[in-house]
DNA sequence: TAAAGTTGCACAATTGTTTGTGCTAATTTT
DNA sequence: AAAATTAGCACAAACAATTGTGCAACTTTA
């Protein structure tokens, strides 16, 4: 049944030791001096054979399975599966499989993933963590594993990351809000304590402040990246008596929720209220309203990250946490409500619209 | 630096043989008469020690991996990508892990990954396969590997598969415009001699003999699931004299992509032009007119199918061909201009609405 | 008390590969 | 022609587990 010709096979129908058959086969024919010969004879009908060296032997002897564990909060959010895919295709170009471990944002099930992925001697790491909590992640780093931090990264923990630049990312959002006009804006954030979301969250505030306007504490909301979160929240922020006219959206989810929301209370995007996302998705634009997103370069997250490992994985060096920060960009569209069409003459100075010069 | 607790380590330590040990931490301790004394000892040290076989030598002894590769054209795109993580979480649960492999849509990398997978010993495969030739998945299967195909099908293979009821999805569709009054329907395909694609066209077909349409092959365009197939398909469609008063995309990309085409023409839905699409997403209902689908359990079929294989895996009975075909349902929203709006008062009746009275 | 039976475990082979060491035979040197 | 090289490869250990067989030692039976 099964394809079973080992270097036995092939030994034992030429005569030859199985040593030399593997020699051969692993061109270390001359380093070992075998007869031209021999080696032509043994390279012939191990083609004959069709022989493929036993990868589960080969990696309990060489402790290297060429395999990549991908540990994901949610494959079937399209931000991260359009990194697993990039992840994917980059690494089987260099010759790793990817085990992938979807934790379903739950840090005891992340925890047993890694676990789970270290006992099947997986050559190396890329995490995107749940972002909770990082003890048993630096355990495993410190074992020796190699790893790399995607999106959310811990920044008391010196191992490589590969994210973008929320801070700016949110930033020059909001700043972009404020230049239309808008004074009262909510953010629905995502998972607290994750630095993305932190990080976008002091976007928020810093870029008020730039403004000199007040932050509102009352209108940071939410603990969630998933629709719901951005579902109920706005719900409320739509009940409460301040009258917000923008909301900063921390994830692509969070704005289907929002959007949910708005439309179930009879409102419009942006006349009645306007929104702008973190993530752009294939669908941004073709929305009720086309959205003005935050895009992230994600097929470049993908590609970076696994470079990174491998070259860990590869190079047995170790940099002191080698990190990546990658710029994010403003896609204009229609769900924000612009100063010309507000009515709201206020003049407001433009101050030192941070970055604008960078990227 | 790595843990390298061995069964030698434990055995050394208590002055008892590996195989004991082995027997032991297999429960097998009364099989082989080992002392209750022994027994304890054992597993009280095995605890101490943190002791967890090493999976790499048990699968080169046991030719039993615990791992299954899951082989997907494009793990981007959120039909496949929710799949994935039912298949995973499934999966895990059962004690497997996934190596994922997205093929791109492309036979030979396809062909290269099945390869890969079955050199890697995994247990078995779900398969999501191109569509456009099997020969190598039949005879990776006829060498003994456990598989299922999920979505794409072939009907002349005899491997079991987990798919929708594209036919009747697709009839319902198309049988749901005509009942609107709607006679000039076009169909964008997605890549031809696919199943999913050869039954929702044949349903396309059929719903419109059925209510003594004509078939019109010209209305017949597209050979991707692509959103770019999608848009050109549409532009063409748009230009040509034929005034088409509706569109069945195939597929939830092809419908983004007609979208595209659709507003940059000018043009509104549904007053211009209705649009039916397969594969609901969780954005259908907040696009521009929300989104008319055929939706597909999909968490369904992902569970379904790790179900069928790891039956297969464990069982190593082979059921001549164990298929499951999953309803659909049509999920009517906005994008369809309906009857009591066209004007249109032409009277058609109903005739038997297939399968109306299933699901 | 010797034969028979049972208890409790060790030995060694096996899975397929890689690699350090070492041995024989051929070739070269002196 | 004997000694020294060198070519060409085999042997066996190691990686970490599982499993059939067999053998002491102990216990039971007659």
């Amino acid at each position: 049944m099964k394809n079973n010709i080992t270097l036995k096979t092939i030994a034992h129908q030429l005569g030859i030791s199985e040593s030399t058959v593997s020699r051969v086969l692993n061109g270390k024919a001359s380093k070992y001096r075998i007869s031209k010969k021999t080696e032509e004879i043994i390279l012939k009908t191990a083609k004959e054979l069709n022989f493929t060296p036993n990868p589960l032997a080969r990696s309990l002897r060489l402790n290297k399975t060429n395999t990549i564990g991908l540990v994901i909060p949610d494959i079937s959010n399209p931000f991260f599966s359009s990194i697993a895919r990039n992840v994917e295709q980059e690494a089987r170009k260099l010759g790793y499989s990817i085990i992938l471990c979807d934790t379903e944002e739950d840090t005891d099930l992340e925890k047993e993933s890694l676990e789970l992925l270290e006992l099947r001697k997986v050559d190396g790491l890329i995490i995107s963590p749940v972002g909770q909590t990082f003890n048993y992640i630096k355990r495993i780093y410190n074992n020796g594993m190699p790893i790399v931090i995607i999106d959310r990264y811990f920044p008391d923990l010196d191992i490589p990351y590969v994210t973008s630049d929320n801070y700016k990312g949110a930033f020059e959002a909001i700043s972009y809000l404020i230049d239309n006009g808008h004074r009262s804006i909510a953010c629905i954030q995502g998972l607290t304590h994750t630095s993305p979301n932190n990080e976008r969250v002091r976007g928020y505030r810093e870029a008020l402040l730039n403004y000199h306007l007040p932050v509102d504490e009352a209108l940071i909301v939410g603990d969630s990246f998933g629709e719901q979160n951005g579902y109920l929240e706005t719900k409320l922020l739509l009940k409460n008596e301040k009258n917000i006219t923008a909301i900063f959206s921390v994830s692509n989810l969070i704005s289907l929720g929002a959007l949910r929301a708005i439309y179930e209370e009879g409102l419009r995007v942006p006349e009645d209220i306007s929104i702008i996302s973190f993530d752009d998705q294939p669908y941004s634009d073709y929305l009720a309203t086309p959205m003005t997103t935050v895009t992230q370069k994600n097929k470049e997250m993908g590609q970076i990250s696994i470079k990174l490992l491998i070259n860990q994985i590869e190079s047995k060096i170790r940099f002191s946490s080698k990190c990546v920060i990658l710029p994010t960009k403003l896609i204009k569209r229609k769900s924000v409500k612009l100063k010309n069409e507000t009515g709201n003459t206020e003049d407001i100075s433009t101050f030192n619209s941070y970055g604008s010069d960078h990227n």
